[in-house]
DNA sequence: AGTGGCATCCAAAGCGCTTTCAATTGTGTA
DNA sequence: TACACAATTGAAAGCGCTTTGGATGCCACT
């Protein structure tokens, strides 16, 4: 059942019978009453390859998973989605998801674009000095960022957390609790959210004219795995470190297993504060020590860029074109004063 | 950049140009060549939704996520989908996810399929006598079913593990120990894994002679929470289990708390075999103790599934209609002899 | 010389929708 | 009565691609 069979059945021209569909003024209530009538007896419903190739518009946003065989898939990602699923929903809009293989994402991301499929585009994982900022530059097609490029002038839209002030403010926390020997359990190298945490780490460290040792940061997925690799290293260093920062709950959880293997004892010989993107199944209260967390929820985030790039498109907006949140540091009982030597 | 600009740069007709770029034999190698070299240059794509209006096909699976405002996302959902998306990348396909609340499933499939935005269809969270699958067949378009549908006629295409024989198998296991009081964590009632799995632990139960009480089952989403609130539940009860079927390691992560809590020792006061769909985040050898489980890749039967719609929309078949995975039943540490009263 | 076959290429007709421009009718006004 | 005007409706032109049904040369073959 297409348009013009629609049509015929109601003796109406494709014309006035779209019109009606499309919520226009110039159509009689009543014949627009027959057509939403007829809609709902032969359960019509427009072809979007075509209404998208008439308007240019098809009510999608477009994103790119990263995979690749053996990639081990995201929590985070689908965290993410979840948010942003549920302010599309309330839409009518959907997502073309591009799988694509880490190393590809900026070919991927353009061939998305100019598909021809989506309207608007979410990028993610950002890292520092993007090259996929310069590419969104030139399309012409709405986008939002979700991170930072750090190194990038800071011109494009986007939805970032404070990274530096919650790595900051996490490590002023241990600071004032004495300890002095800290660890940084990171996540990427490249990624922009990895750079400004171990900023806000620094920096904070400076203050008390006290440094971050090479030995004592780490970069790796953010798997339990590379957590528990990095935290079995940590312990086994001559100076081993009181105080440790940790980039997500994910990490943390093998951290805490390493830690319990080695017989410590999680906020009393190790404290430890780990970045909480409030997923479900990671809470920190149910951490067998509950855990010191800086907050902030990854699916919150994604409602709300949803809600601007479809804002956007549906041109209901304007919309900041740039956001930064707070986190909270919320603590609970993994952090405690430093242990006696 | 379009077709009709690209064919005029190069003083060529439309249709050479588009037969050159899709393969077709009746054109001049050097002309080909010329016109691979022309797309090179100027970065000509075809669009996408033009291209689906012409031919049909767009290179895209699409499946149905369901999502509401609280509803918890789906660490399962995730998996799966990095495999579908492992498999797709290596074809160019992409997806297309409508997002849907899980009440509105059944027309949201419906909209996705009419839409013309996709060439095939993905269908997860099964029912008992889902109407879904009256709908796709009446569909003529490609599709596999995640799971089967109990009470239903089985003549749909699908992939599913043998969910009753893994939990028959795990529990002749713990029948083996000596264990005579069972418990089951189960997922949503309504859902066909849990309806089959429950059969399972019933027909094994029932050749000793043994029932499973309706105390002893609890049906539920999912979560951690709910796993500890199941597991709360059991170890109350008057006549404690001893042997508990877990569907979910993420419900297993709950219950184990509740034992910890309860300051039982897993292993040895309670045996707990969960079934394991091998979630990066939720290994069960590295539980503090090492899980007892039925496993199967969530992850394996996404690619496989992919394999199957793409292929079957590029007509690479034939495909199998319907596989049936056994699954491994895997003996750890969390499982061990009924305890002495 | 006449014919058929092959290799290339092109014009034009859709695919199902939106939207511009125009036509038709009925109504109020001069 | 004649005319401007609002209210409705349609015909037809795209959107960018694929594909059918010819064209056009050019060659070998009878």
């Amino acid at each position: 059942m297409n348009l013009k069979q629609l049509s015929e059945l109601l003796g109406l021209s494709q014309t006035t019978v779209s019109r009606a569909l499309n919520g226009y003024p110039e159509v009689n209530e009543a014949t627009r009453e027959r057509v939403l009538q007829a809609v709902k007896e032969t359960g019509y419903r427009p072809n979007k390859a075509a209404q998208r190739l008439a308007t240019g518009k098809a009510g999608s946003i477009g994103l790119v998973m990263p995979t690749a065989p053996g990639h081990q898939s995201d929590v985070h990602f689908g965290e993410f989605l979840a948010g942003l699923g549920e302010e599309a929903v309330r839409h009518d809009f959907h997502f073309v998801i591009m799988p694509a293989d880490p190393d590809d994402e900026v070919a991927a991301l353009r061939r998305l674009a100019i598909s021809g499929n989506v309207d608007a585009l979410f990028v993610a994982y950002m890292r520092g000095h993007d090259p996929r900022l310069a590419m969104l530059k030139s399309l012409s097609m709405p986008y939002v960022v979700h991170g930072r490029s750090f190194g990038s002038e800071p011109d494009y839209p986007y939805l970032d957390i404070d990274n530096e002030g919650a790595f900051y403010d996490a490590t002023r926390l241990l600071l004032q609790l004495g300890h002095t020997r800290f660890a940084l359990m990171n996540g990427p190298m490249h990624l922009d959210f990895a750079i400004r945490r171990k900023n806000g780490v620094i920096s904070a460290l400076a203050e008390r004219g006290l440094t971050l040792e090479d030995g004592c940061t780490s970069h790796a997925l953010m798997t339990d795995e590379q957590g528990l690799l990095a935290m079995e290293h940590f312990l086994q260093l001559p100076e081993r470190p009181t105080a440790i920062l940790c980039s997500s709950t994910v990490l943390a959880l093998g951290a805490i297993r390493a830690v319990n293997q080695a017989g410590l004892r999680l906020g009393e010989d190790i404290s430890l504060i780990a970045h909480d993107d409030v997923l479900p199944l990671l809470k920190p209260e149910s951490f067998s020590v509950p855990l010191t967390t800086t907050r902030s929820s990854l699916r919150a985030a994604g409602v709300r860029i949803a809600q601007r790039l479809i804002g956007t498109v549906k041109q209901a907006g304007p919309f900041p074109d740039q956001e930064l949140w707070k986190t909270e540091l919320i603590v609970r009982a993994s952090t405690g004063p430093v242990p006696q030597a």
